[in-house]
DNA sequence: GGCGCGATTCCCT
DNA sequence: GGGAATCGCGCCC
């Protein structure tokens, strides 16, 4: 119950550069506690996501659904992509931007593995993409706007580093038109850190 | 008020 | 590898 408290990651850990922030988080462990039992896997892939960047949702302003990224860094920004499928970023930005935020895009699930695959209908593929994880963790539209820098529904851990920052490997962000230059996405195969 | 387009996933040709 | 599924948001008429 209380095995994740010490090494819960702060608000100042987010309250930096979007893209260093996006790049510090690949290793780290997202918790999901619900309904009395611990989801979690380590973080093997990020996006950045920053206000002076076009192809970022919070580029043209706040809007209703963009909020999140203009609020308090450490919080949960969920969204519903193609009408289908729910994306989790975490705010982070620091003080030269207005709004930020990382998307996470992959786990590599270390607990409650069995739950995952139920809700995931037993497909093999778990949490490798952003769509899976969120239905791996049972995100969903409910967390929006939530902390996640306390113990609670749903939160980051520091863990201890698997593998050598060199092996992050740095490219442009899938799925985007715009700002497809932009080299703000840090991934590292699954078969490196486990 | 209407329309076009996704920060995706899955299945099939 | 290609295309369909599916709908909320944001911009424009």
């Amino acid at each position: 119950m209380t095995k994740y408290v010490a090494n819960i990651l702060n608000p100042s850990f987010f309250a930096r550069d979007t893209v260093t922030v996006a790049r510090d988080l690949i290793g780290k462990t997202l918790v999901r506690y619900h309904e009395g039992e611990y989801r979690a896997g380590i973080i093997n892939e990020t996006e950045a996501y920053r206000s002076d960047d076009p192809a970022c949702h919070a580029y043209r302003g706040k809007t209703e659904r963009t909020k999140a990224l203009f609020g308090p860094v450490g919080h949960a920004y969920v969204y519903i992509s193609y009408g289908i499928h729910i994306c989790f970023n975490i705010v982070a930005r620091s003080d030269d931007q207005v709004a930020g935020g990382v998307l996470i895009r992959s786990l590599i699930p270390t607990e409650g593995k069995v739950a995952m695959q139920q809700t995931r209908g037993n497909a093999l593929e778990l949490s490798n993409g952003p769509g899976k994880l969120t239905q791996a963790l049972r995100i969903t539209q409910e967390q929006y706007g939530i902390s996640l820098t306390q113990h609670g529904q749903l939160f980051v851990i520091d863990e201890q580093i698997r593998f050598n920052k060199e092996d992050i490997q740095v490219t442009g962000r899938i799925g985007i038109s715009k700002a497809q230059d932009f080299l703000w996405r840090f991934y590292v195969p699954e078969i490196i850190i486990g």
